[in-house]
RNA sequence: GCUCUGUUGGUGUAGUCCGGCCAAUCAUAUCACCCUCUCACGGUGAUGACCAGGGUUCGAAUCCCUGACGGAGCACCA
């Protein structure tokens, strides 16, 4: 019954054929080639929410079967695992591919020996025109002994990259030529930077590898991205020899964010990286998971913007605004406020109270104020300084005129605010906490109010008429802090 | 060129399978007002979409045809 009402409620569109299978068994299939950009929130936060509408199960696969152009960085393993577990998630169980080389390697001889694939010395470029002439390459005929004499020397890395292939006997005139021949296994003379895997050198393609695997893992549905719509067909084939049931399979198309100027690709945010244009990986200009962390959006928020895309197969822009509206909904409440003065102008104060008061949070006033001595001075933000002679009012101290370089309070009713004459806005004493807010758009310096150095690192704030602020680091002279949203 | 595939307001999404309850849902965005010692939160309201043209039908966002525009694959990347 539990089930049935949270499938109702569900914001996912369901997937198919559920009831055929006694659970509903899914993978992410990260490359481990560096921490994750926010699109790949996407696979988690889909197959997370379907475990939870189903039932079911995940698994992280690491497709780590490409040593070279798609080189595996050691360290990415632990970051993308972090990076789920930041989003909400904990998967059923972990796997790599590169731990599993000798399972490719058997399936591969039990294919040869059934006749489904062939090794193949064809150039890349002689197999190309031959394929898209549906004409067979001269090897295809090849005996299966051959085959697997051939496949044991690719194995024991007799052949250097480029020498021989292995390819899965398809439908050398199938109308869809992307289906035709496909290869299953190359050399790559370049090691596996995994200790575990460096001795490998001929290494299984994402459609052998993938394919074997989700049989082997008791993968039911399959979801990826347009990229791979071929990839059920190309591996079908397979099936068909080993006479398996393929999984169903969902696409969906891309993924664009809007608000950044780096463009949202692993290897795009790497080369700024090492050229020096960002910082790191979590750089408030990266458009990556690890960034948002650190600006203390909360992994929830991104999961549900992310669930708000559904699974279409057209390509979609998220907006980072509806991933902002998700976050300032669940930090609102639990954020306190303080006071911070970007670029200010100083200000000397005549006459009104010694200190101003505001509460930590104008919903729960039993949380407290704050204490904000007042000074012979304040400072203002440019943008709020009032012209000679008009007024403002100083939120928690009352309401000033100014007159030349000073502020004279002036007594008046809070009414001079609630009839909309004079502003409210926010100041700080001129012996405030030195702050570096870092933003997507740089760094903004500025002076914050004194009790906001009790803020310990890792809280989130809010900084009133600023926006919402994550604490990231405190020393002696500056407090950095990581701006969220408005 | 061959093969897939898609097109609902600024953005995302529901509805499309089984045509009428859709003068099209919800969220976000923008604007206005209310609340408020924040330009936050909350409340109210407004703005704004069925790619185009034919056809079938009493009736089409939904079915059929044609066209336009878009995305993807045809790698010894994933």
């Amino acid at each position: 019954m539990e089930a049935e009402e949270e499938a109702d409620d569900s914001l996912l569109p369901d997937l198919p054929n559920v009831e055929a299978y006694d659970e509903v068994r899914m993978r992410a299939a990260p490359n481990p080639n560096g921490p994750w950009h926010l699109g790949h929130a996407r696979m988690p936060a889909v197959i997370g929410t379907y475990k939870e509408m189903y039932d079911g199960s995940f698994i992280v696969r690491f497709d780590d079967t490409d040593p070279e152009t798609k080189r595996p960085d050691l360290t990415a393993y632990e970051a993308i695992l972090d990076d789920i577990d930041y989003l909400g998630f904990e998967p059923d169980d972990v796997i790599r591919a590169s731990d599993r080389v000798e399972t490719y390697y058997d399936h591969a001889r039990d294919l040869i020996e059934m006749g489904g694939a062939y090794t193949c010395s064809c150039s890349g470029e002689d197999f190309s025109n031959l394929k898209n002439n549906g004409k067979p390459c001269p090897h295809r005929d090849k005996d299966a002994e051959t085959t697997l004499d051939e496949f044991e020397a690719m194995v024991a890395g007799e052949y250097s990259s480029g020498e021989m292939v292995l390819r899965v006997k398809t439908d050398i005139e199938h109308k869809n030529p992307a289906l035709r021949d496909w290869v299953a296994f190359r050399m790559i003379d370049t090691p596996h930077p995994r200790e575990e895997a460096e001795s490998y050198r001929a290494w299984p393609m994402l459609d052998f590898q993938s394919g074997i695997d989700d049989h082997l893992t008791g993968v039911t549905h399959i979801i990826r991205g347009i990229d791979l719509q071929d990839s059920a067909k190309r591996q079908q084939f397979v099936y068909d020899y080993f006479g398996w049931d393929y999984p169903e399979v969902v696409h969906w198309g891309h993924v664009q964010v809007d608000a950044y100027d780096v463009k949202m690709s692993t290897s795009s945010i790497k080369e700024l990286i090492d050229a020096g244009e960002l910082d790191d990986w979590d750089d408030p200009r990266a458009p990556t998971i690890k960034s948002l962390r650190r600006r203390g959006i909360r992994g929830q928020a991104i999961v549900d913007a992310m669930v708000g895309l559904g699974t279409s197969t057209s390509n979609v822009d998220l907006s980072m605004s509806t991933i902002y509206a998700n976050n300032r909904d669940l930090v609102d409440d639990e954020t306190d406020r303080y006071f911070l003065v970007r670029d200010g102008e100083s200000f000397a104060v005549e006459g009104g109270p010694d200190t101003a008061h505001p509460p930590l949070h104008p919903s729960f006033e039993d949380r407290g104020a704050r204490d904000i001595p007042v000074g012979d001075a304040v400072r203002l933000e440019s943008g709020d300084v009032p012209a000679e002679g008009d007024r403002v009012w100083l939120k928690g101290f009352g309401c000033v005129r100014r007159e030349s370089d000073t502020l004279v309070h002036t007594g008046d009713d809070l009414d001079v605010v609630r009839e909309g004459d004079v502003d409210v806005i926010h100041w700080v004493p001129t012996e405030g906490v030195q702050v570096r807010m870092r933003t997507m758009d740089g760094d903004v310096t500025g002076v914050a109010e004194p009790d906001f150095g009790d803020v310990s690192e890792d809280e989130l704030i809010q900084f009133e008429r600023v926006g919402f602020v994550r604490v990231d680091d405190r020393d002696d002279d500056e407090t950095v802090v990581y701006f969220a949203h408005k």
